[in-house]
DNA sequence: CCCATTTGAATAATCGTTAACCCTTGAAAC
DNA sequence: GTTTCAAGGGTTAACGATTATTCAAATGGG
């Protein structure tokens, strides 16, 4: 039983149009009545019903956000952002998790949308073939802004970082410090794990050095994957001397892999990540990673994704690609 | 335009009833029209229209989760928790932090409960002074439960930790370590920072040991002024052998000053911190640590709160305490 | 063969607000 | 004195569903 227009309405003896209206600050209204109506509301703790107001102005000023996980810290990162990000225009944030199962995240986006969120941004996971959900939110004419992981063949608005720069920047990194076997413990075989290992790749070639295949070592998404991946490149002979890992969590599990084997960071092998994670520099070795500016992209996202809520016509999709920067840590401190 | 009930209902020409009572499965529908609506509706990808479904029903079946912030990795796991456990019920949330500021926290309650949700878990900042904003909760009878902290003088559901405990348990375990000067980072003055050094004041008491004042000192709630509080207490004479830290990232900190005054962990100073945090396990030095359940502390406070929202008559506010857990690594490992 | 019952579906009312018009009243303009 | 116009507010109809009630046809029993 919240107190609704009506209660006002009744109890000032006026119609419920005009109380919204004094509450919307729309209309002529007198200042007398202006002000019955506010104290009144005030008085009974009036509260927007915001369910009635969104069904019939069709704006719930709520948007969703749909990531991986939330456990990881890049996505916590992002969330907290994007909510600070829109908060200032009264949007609230409806997040959703999905483990990283396809299906999963196909059945929120739809949940989402049946909620009438606004608009939605998406850490997706989806591959290039299954795009009908995507489909289905440019026919509700929903914006939506990609973030993290663009998907190949859908055009749509993307903020995320340049991750064959990452890869690159990473490996030449290694390089510079007189690295001569530089291995890869490498993420998804799709989107973003492709461009990092092609950046690590393509810098090897362009220094000429030999890319052994067995250097490549699929190192999962996070730091328990991570270690198994280091295990296994430990095995290999000759042992590498550099890794670069497809992001900080998996170099977090990489990390303790190394020292458990009785090596040592950086004299027997430099490690170095990506994502500059939040403690990364606390760590055994505080880790070398490359940064790839999480909070620009959740407020980029966020805000791009409002300018589109605003605009009627629909904008051709846009794409932010944010430049990775090092940041030089011990775990990578050896002569050059 | 979404299609609508209507949209189904014309092309079969049926009621909007039929095409509802169908979608939930309720009412006597013949099999062949219910065949007819459900083929129509999968044909149009129809959608519920959630925001018009909660006006009549008063149910939005979204949960506000409110935190102080979410950086912190103790409550994005709460957030993820939280949201796992709701899903199967078809429950969705819907987040916002308010970054240590009572007056923020009570103006987002005030946000989303207008906007209708079913139910709120809250970890608050409010002193026992301005609780209005609960009598209001109570009032409209929205179910809540607070996590984490509670709040004096509050009849309310609550899912935390024994936080009393937490302290005793730190402070035995580094006086069983052979520690002589424990020092303390504590946390906030009131509530949960205040039950964790009582527990430690307790310890050292039962221990018979002196506590000096000048060993505790303002940690704050995370890493960067764990430092500070740590470089402080480094000031004192004679300087502590062991600290006991509020939570795990103000041990982080903690640890940062004392590796950079180089000083080691564990002979010169043992470091204990609290909260288990992801990570804290490959730190310089494996932090040793006080679980406190994080995971359980989302689970039952989500279960807790979606039986609150389904019963009808209010039941007597529950309080459930986790009892915690040393995990024991290498930050305290010295002879005992 | 008629009345009672069941089945299947339509009609009306409602949820709390907003959008689009319409209706007074009084004062200024002609 | 009639017209014009603006100020201040009221009426009515959505918005997209659900709940409660009503109604018509089919079925069944005596």
């Amino acid at each position: 039983m919240p107190v609704t227009m009506q209660d006002i309405a009744k109890d000032l003896k006026v119609s419920v149009v005009t109380v919204s209206k004094v509450l919307r600050n729309q209309g002529r209204i007198s200042d007398a009545t202006r002000k019955r109506v506010l104290r009144r509301a005030k008085e009974l703790h009036y509260q927007m019903n915001w369910v009635a107001r969104s069904l019939v102005t069709r704006r719930t000023y709520t948007i969703g956000l749909l990531v991986p996980e939330f456990a990881h810290p890049f996505f916590a990162e992002i969330a907290r952002t994007v909510a600070q990000t829109v908060r200032p225009s009264g949007y609230h944030v409806l997040i959703s998790s999905f483990e990283e199962d396809p299906e999963l995240e196909a059945s929120e986006i739809e949940s989402l949308l049946a909620r009438q969120v606004d608009g939605l941004i998406i850490a997706s996971s989806q591959q290039a073939g299954q795009l009908d959900v995507f489909q289905r939110m440019r026919e509700r004419k929903t914006p939506f802004v990609l973030i993290d992981r663009p998907i190949a063949g859908l055009r749509a608005c993307f903020v995320g970082v340049d991750n064959h720069a990452i890869g690159g920047l990473a490996t030449e990194h290694l390089i510079a410090k007189g690295c001569l076997r530089i291995a890869h413990l490498r993420g998804p075989e799709a989107g973003i794990g492709a461009e990092r290992l092609h950046g690590y790749q393509h810098a090897l070639a362009k220094a000429r050095r030999y890319a052994y295949a067995g250097y490549i070592v699929d190192g999962g998404h996070g730091d328990s994957s991570g270690y198994d991946g280091m295990r296994q490149l430990l095995q290999t002979r000759p042992v590498p001397d550099g890794v670069f890992c497809y992001n900080d969590p998996v170099a977090i599990g990489g990390m303790k892999a190394i020292l458990q084997a009785g090596l040592k960071i950086p004299q027997d092998i430099a490690l170095i990540g990506a994502g500059n994670v939040r403690y990364s520099d606390v760590l055994s070795v505080p880790l070398t990673t490359i940064d790839q500016g999480t909070c620009r992209i959740g407020m980029l996202a966020a805000e791009l994704l409002i300018a589109r809520i605003g605009s009627k016509n629909s904008l051709r999709p846009q794409k932010i690609l944010i430049p990775p920067r090092i940041v030089e840590r011990e775990s990578t401190q050896r002569l050059g």
